[in-house]
DNA sequence: ACCGGAGCCTGTTAGC
DNA sequence: TGCTAACAGGCTCCGG
C-alpha cells in the first residue's frame, strides 16, 4: 500500500538511475493500466528524456523534455525498477519503458490497479487533490478548513485525497495515534487544539515514514528490492491484541467504512 | 453537494 | 490436508 512515504521513497531511490534516460518504446500486456491509447502513448513518449522525477500525492510524475508528464500511480501493489532488458521480466511487469541506454523503466503491479497517464500540465490533473501535508503551506489552519465541510468520521476524511494529499490506511492510523484522536470522532468536531495535535502528528509520521524508507508490511519494497523500515516503528497499525506503548492497553482493530482501522481505546479515547 | 458502497485484482490467510 | 471464502486496500464510478 504505497502511500506518500513510500512514493517519496520511491522517487528518492529512483532518480538517479531514471534522470538523463531517454525513453524509445513502451511495452505492454495488460492495457487497462494504461489510461490512454498505447499507441498515443507510445508516440508522445517516444525519444523523449526524462530531465526529473518527483510526487504529489501519491503519484509519480516523470517530466518528459517536450515539456509532458508521464504520471504514475502505485495504488496497492505497484512497483518501479530499472533494470538491464535483458533480463526476464518479472511476470507482474505490465507495463515497460524501453530505455536507449538498453535498460527498462519497469512497472510491476500484481493487483494491477496502478495506472499510467501522460498530460501536458499537471495543474488540472491534479485540480481536486488537497494540500501536500508536508508542504510548508500546510498549516492547522489548512487543515481546519478541508474538515470543516465533512461530518464523516476523521479516520475516513483523512483517507480522502480531496483534503490532504498522500494519506492512506497506515499512516492514517499512525497520526490519529500520536494525536490522540478516536478515529470515529466526526471531523467537523475536532477542537482547536486536536487539529494542531492531528497536523503535527500527520507531519510527524510521514517525515518518519520517509526516515525509514516506507513500511514494507505487505509486497512494498524499494525500486532496488530492499525493504523499508516504517512497519517496525508503526504504533498502532496491525498491531491488533498487542499492548500500547504508551499506556499499555491493548490495540483494537475496527472495520470503519471498509478499512481496517487500529487505535489504542484508552489514549484515543475523545 | 455530499456520502456510502460496489467494483477492480490476485496472493495470502482463515476456516471448515 | 485440501478446498473455498474472506481479506487486503487506493481510487473511480454510480446511485441515493
Amino acid at each position: 500500500m504505497p502511500e506518500l512515504p513510500e512514493v517519496e521513497t520511491t522517487v528518492r531511490v529512483l532518480r538517479p538511475y531514471i534522470v538523463g534516460e531517454t525513453i524509445i518504446d513502451v511495452w505492454n500486456d495488460y492495457p487497462p493500466t494504461v489510461r490512454l491509447d498505447i499507441d498515443e502513448l507510445r508516440y508522445r513518449t517516444h525519444q523523449q528524456s526524462i530531465t526529473a522525477v518527483h510526487r504529489r500525492a501519491k503519484y509519480l510524475i516523470f517530466d518528459l523534455s517536450n515539456g509532458e508528464h508521464l504520471i504514475v500511480h502505485l495504488r496497492m501493489s505497484g512497483h518501479l525498477s530499472v533494470l538491464d532488458g535483458d533480463e526476464p521480466r518479472h511476470k507482474h511487469v505490465h507495463t515497460a519503458f524501453l530505455l536507449a541506454s538498453g535498460k527498462e523503466l519497469r512497472f510491476r503491479d500484481m493487483r494491477k490497479f496502478g495506472t499510467v497517464d501522460i498530460v501536458q500540465e499537471l495543474e488540472p490533473f491534479f485540480v481536486k487533490i488537497g494540500p501536500e501535508p508536508l508542504s510548508s503551506n500546510f498549516t492547522p489552519e489548512v487543515l481546519k478548513d478541508s474538515l470543516k465541510g465533512t461530518a464523516r468520521i476523521i479516520k475516513t476524511a483523512l483517507l480522502d485525497q480531496t483534503k490532504v494529499a498522500g494519506i492512506g490506511n497506515i499512516y492514517a492510523d499512525e497520526a490519529l495515534f500520536y494525536a490522540k484522536i478516536s478515529p470515529e470522532k466526526p471531523a467537523n468536531q475536532l477542537s482547536k487544539e486536536e487539529l494542531i495535535l492531528l497536523h503535527e502528528a500527520i507531519q510527524k509520521v510521514l517525515i518518519l515514514g520517509i526516515a525509514r524508507e516506507g513500511a514494507s508490511l505487505d509486497i512494498y519494497a524499494k525500486p532496488d528490492g530492499t525493504r523499508g523500515e516504517m512497519q517496525n516503528e508503526v504504533a498502532v497499525f496491525r498491531r491488533t491484541g498487542q499492548p500500547c506503548r504508551s499506556c499499555g492497553s491493548t490495540i483494537e482493530r475496527k472495520r470503519l467504512h471498509g478499512r481496517s482501522t487500529h487505535f489504542c481505546p484508552t489514549c484515543q479515547r475523545s
